[in-house]
DNA sequence: TATCTTTGCAACCATTTGGTAGCGTAATGA
DNA sequence: TCATTACGCTACCAAATGGTTGCAAAGATA
């Protein structure tokens, strides 16, 4: 029983034919044709991963006649590194802890 | 229509409370049960977490008579790391390219 | 031994996901 | 003007997800 549909970039990069899309916009922006030609999957196939993106915010829409050309929003993507990164603090912290024991343990057998 | 289950780093990250779970293990090893407290959702739901994180690889089990042990692998996370790697250098590359175009519509003005 | 505790596992359920097919609309181009 | 193209949107489908309840196995404890 899920309350609201998650819409994050975790969830954004949590497809592999996302993580894909949003490597070619990081080359440059395209519209969903041009990007559909790169995956074995159908237009509108891509045209539903691109409005889960939009919904994560990770990308932006920007409308030019009848086509539509897609942006990454490479700030949303800083939210992933800042996760790592608490992460990785909460890790050396605990090796920190470890070495404490490790260097309290030395001194007891002094 | 998906060919496989897709057990990867990515999708073990997708979910909050696995983030969570990732959290409070990076701080030390835990059973189910001291995990489960930290959360509202049962011990059942936390235990299929545990499973989906498992099979991804980012948790290894070590059995202690009834007690079971989560470890953390963090080398898996070191996926992402990786991943976000290559995502910079194409960004960067993107905004060499810019430059590149900067400067020659520099020197044309000359 | 009998009982409690920790846990995995299977069955089940509602919702979400990733995908397809088809329709409507608006812009482009002959 | 008429055909084509690019696209969003809806409806639909099978499989996956996140969650629940209940049960069984095996270790701890009295």
């Amino acid at each position: 029983m899920r309350m609201e549909t998650r819409r994050d970039v975790f969830q954004a990069i949590a497809d592999p034919t996302r993580r894909a899309i949003i490597m070619l916009l990081a080359a440059g922006s395209m519209t969903p044709n041009a990007l559909a030609e790169h995956f074995n999957s159908s237009r509108q196939a891509v045209s539903k991963h691109l409005q889960v993106l939009t919904e994560c915010e990770v990308l932006t829409q920007e409308q030019k006649g009848r086509e539509i050309h897609y942006h990454l929003n490479s700030t949303k993507m800083k939210e992933i590194e800042h996760w790592l990164e608490q992460f990785k603090q909460l890790l050396s912290k605990r090796f920190d802890q470890l070495d404490d024991v490790l260097t309290k343990l030395k001194t007891n057998k002094k």
